[in-house]
DNA sequence: TAAAATGGTACCAAAAACGTACGGTATATA
DNA sequence: TATATACCGTACGTTTTTGGTACCATTTTA
């Protein structure tokens, strides 16, 4: 089915809501009542995001989150990437610990790195904003030429 | 980690060795043998390229599967459809039966579709042979020009 | 009629995802 | 300095998905 899992799903509507409400940190139980999402689950969320430096984290209390940019420089392969690890569609060439089981006999050992360099620059093509922008009228970035990819 | 199931990937073998030799139907079981998958795995693997379009299946005695097209033809959306069905991010836009659990809160509703169209676009413009080729010298269809998606 | 080959479905085990909980650490304020 | 607030890291049990296999039905040729 080729999904993202929920987390990243939420991390969206996360993420819009921090857009949404204008200056100042935003904290996880503000967040959980603003997304009706449970706290521990926006908390997990918002963790993996700092991790991936799509938003900063202030500790203590007035701590919070905020945006760590604008939403119109935040990519949309960013907020993937920090909420499911690297995007590359198979076991071959995401990692090297494990070599794939059919080394001699698999005729395009790390073919695939084509489709995974279309789908990266795909998606480095689409921003946060993009992906906010309620009005169906704007036309994304990436839609803005008559590109072939 | 937005991988592809292994099914996908002993797809993409599969596909190649049918493509490497040369005419005729080949059987399940000899192209088992040829890629050292084992046989059910590979029978299960051609029976979904089969209804996916893929490829094209004879029943009876001599009979097997054969590409339905030239591999330049064959693209890699239409055998990542085939194997994990439609291309859709998001629980949210791939099926109607179930209604997103926040539609009222969620303020992005299908706005995942962006992203949906972006990664079907890459897709679209990878095919079997641009897998296929073993020397790296051949620049894929996608990136013969300085497209930005 | 028998053999070869695909078609469809169902099942079990393994792996991943989901949601939650718990203890730790940093910081502002009284 | 004490306390409350809020982030940080990890771990755990349940649920869902995937992976691999088996079984039987159907089709076609010799």
């Amino acid at each position: 089915m080729i999904k993202l899992s929920k987390l990243t799903d939420y991390a969206v509507v996360i993420l819009a809501a921090m857009a949404g409400q204008e200056g100042g940190l935003a904290s996880a139980s503000s967040l959980s009542a603003a997304t009706s999402l449970p706290e521990p689950t926006v908390s997990k969320t918002l963790k993996l995001l700092v991790r991936g430096g799509v938003i900063t984290s202030t500790r203590g209390v007035n701590g919070g989150y905020a945006l760590h940019c604008a939403p119109d420089k935040i990519l949309v392969s960013t907020i993937i990437t920090a909420m499911e690890g690297p995007i590359s569609l198979t076991s071959c060439v995401e990692g090297s610990d494990d070599s794939c089981a059919m080394e001699g006999t698999c005729q395009l050992h790390g073919r695939w790195d084509v489709v995974n360099m279309a789908i990266k620059t795909a998606l480095d093509n689409v921003t946060l904003a993009d992906m906010l922008s309620r009005s169906c009228v704007k036309i994304p970035s990436f839609m803005e030429e008559n590109v072939r990819l």
